[in-house]
DNA sequence: TTCTTCATGTAATTAGTTACATGATTGA
DNA sequence: TCAATCATGTAACTAATTACATGAAGAA
């Protein structure tokens, strides 16, 4: 009895549900394939959440048999779908992000510049490997071979984030690697440069004043 | 005794504490403004780390007296100052994002356009605020009025990092607003726009060839 | 036939969050 | 002097992860 109430998790279970039945194991595939990249959850969770969803009533088990072994397949049921048209209907929590290496960047005066090197290339090549699996994605679809095909237009509008996202990881690591290698041996010395807090600064403004700035583009400042 | 092993967010506190000392208020307060960017955690995770430091002899507490109520005082020990070198030694693991936001776009074709909108404009809203207060830190540093000058080298690289990130957001939700716009009322019916995915391959492929393409250009092809 | 990988889960543990409790300080 | 807010923590709970266990299917 976990019971307590319905988690973002549980909802993000409940989105794939949407779509078609599917048995826990391709739940968890999914999982780590496309939804993980926004919703990142351990495989056993995937084995949980759905006896929550069909303890509320918002899906419903069926049993089948592979071998001798049982499996489950989850299937969704109408009241599923008006609880996932509720959720949608509340808009979501902004992004959170976890990044350790950028962490050990934050902290680099307490290590050596090669440390500090190496750790930018494995950012480099964390969003390297991501990018090359976006892509492969993207080539699908250009091939019409992707994956519920008439889930384009919300897929198209998410994986274009997440190619940004990836790319935004790629480009300041490079960047940031071009500043570290000027650093002499202990970090700590490092001396910053002022023209980049300016540009942070300005690229800053442009964001928190974006809208204003848009509304009156369009003449329609108040 | 919460014995276990060392996590990240324990070195997260370690490397707060080779800034100087702090009492566990001052902590979480930087653990709410700064560091919380990058490797958010609860509050009360800042009462507990700590001594888990401590029993690992990496950190010592110092009883303070403020009126008749105690507080505890943590600095980072020389063993301490070691372990956070040999912490950042190792590369440390990618980016992990958690984006409810996009999570509802991701399955927006269970709900309606106008929810859609309405979570985009909470996106966009979400970029301006983070913005604003990056702006505002920003501003500080190129006035000398910062904390902690000497960490500007590493700061203004981070701080850097989550500008842009904020500026992705925001770009994105501004992006999408226009194209959900231009939904149907039912999003299920949608139509893509093949333009969009070729675009983004386009995007994805120029980041996962990045490395390549700056070696040719600096002439170090192999 | 045996080894490996795919598939289907459960159990134990822990990391983390929410909620609460209460003393000190400040200022209206 | 009373309310509000700052400061300092603890306790209960739960979400999530790691590790384990084992059957089925396919390859060598």
């Amino acid at each position: 009895m976990s019971s307590s109430a319905l988690t973002t998790t549980s909802y993000a279970i409940l989105g794939l549900l949407a779509i078609k039945p599917w048995s826990t194991y391709e739940l968890a595939q999914q999982m780590d394939r496309s939804l993980g990249r926004i919703w990142p959850r351990a495989q056993s969770k995937l084995y949980e959440e759905p006896k929550k969803l069909v303890a509320f009533g918002l899906a419903c088990a069926s049993e089948e048999q592979v071998g001798q072994r049982p499996r489950t397949v989850y299937s969704i049921t109408s009241k599923g779908r008006r609880a996932l048209a509720a959720w949608l209907h509340d808009p979501g929590a902004g992004p959170v992000l976890e990044f350790e290496q950028l962490l050990k960047i934050f902290f680099a005066e307490n290590g050596t510049r090669a440390d500090a090197m190496a750790n930018l290339a494995a950012m480099r090549e964390w969003a390297q490997a991501r990018s090359t699996e976006s892509l492969a994605i993207g080539r699908a679809y250009l091939d019409e071979r992707g994956p519920f095909p008439h889930r384009l237009a919300q897929l198209e509008l998410t994986s274009r984030f997440l190619t940004d996202f990836y790319a935004l990881v790629g480009d300041w690591a490079h960047w940031a690697s071009q500043i570290v290698e000027t650093w002499p041996d202990e970090p700590g010395r490092a001396q910053p440069d002022l023209t980049v807090i300016e540009e942070t600064v300005r690229r800053a403004a442009a964001t928190a004043e974006a809208d204003a700035q848009r509304a009156i583009q369009h003449g329609d400042a108040s």
